[in-house]
DNA sequence: TACTATTTGTTCGTATGTATA
DNA sequence: GTATACATACGAACAAATAGT
């Protein structure tokens, strides 16, 4: 079975149109959360591409927090964190950034979720998982 | 010259193992913002790898946000952006995110760069890059 | 328990295209 | 205009983790 979704010849590489074709289908809830994704050489043979097209494709949605892999069963897509809360007082501030590969999973976070750090007016500081969390002011 | 830093036995991948390398010679200073990192086939042939375990080693500093990869140029140190200010008044909340490869760059931003989204009491919201941007209450 | 099949992880090689210096 | 450097893509092989029999 061939799908003509792709296009070799257009000006967005292929990889990236078949991130965009699994996007819009995990957002638009075609695909439920903790549902598994075909497997890599199952897209492959679909859509007519090779299987390194197929992967960066997904590290694509990966880096975006919406699907994990996990090696040996598949592509999962991300089943929505527990929400937190965080206060942010008079005199705390707050940055965000990208954490590293070791800090990641240092702090058992999936790839793709940022992480918030709270200054303390105090002086302390606070990690927190960038996903989930909803930063606000009492 | 061979460098005998990269070791293929050992528990961690090569392109992990040649991050950690740069990423540390990034940080420490080693390397200046706006400096440009030898070439993809120097390295690969410098510590005996493919160049595909160099450019993946180059794909995990771009998605921390520690450098920028430009076609035909090279791999440049990233540059610190200006600091900017948001404030979050009463009843306004924030949350955090890793942008669709779309509205990064519909934003202008760079790989690795996540998103702050500022919700505010009357309704509306604002998107702010993730680097440079530092949330306080006043 | 043990084995097998499936699935992803890593790595190298090759080729071609495109942007920059 | 040429050389350099990164981007994309396919193929191949083996390792490692998981799932099911």
């Amino acid at each position: 079975v061939v799908r003509m979704t792709i296009d070799p010849a257009a000006d967005r590489p292929a990889y990236r149109q078949l991130a965009d074709l699994f996007r819009k289908q995990i957002v638009s809830g075609a695909y439920r959360a903790g549902s598994r994704l075909p497997s890599e050489p199952t897209v492959a043979q679909q859509y007519g591409l090779g299987r390194e097209t197929v992967r960066r494709a997904m590290a694509v949605l990966r880096a975006e927090g919406l699907v994990i892999t996990v090696q040996g069963e598949g592509t999962l897509v991300r089943t929505p964190a527990q929400p937190r809360r965080v206060r942010l007082g008079p005199g705390d501030w707050a940055t965000v950034r990208v954490p590293s590969d070791g800090e990641r999973r240092g702090l058992g976070l999936d790839e793709g979720v940022p992480v918030i750090e709270i200054h303390r007016a105090a002086g302390a500081s606070e990690l927190h998982p960038g996903d989930s969390t909803t930063i606000f002011t009492g």
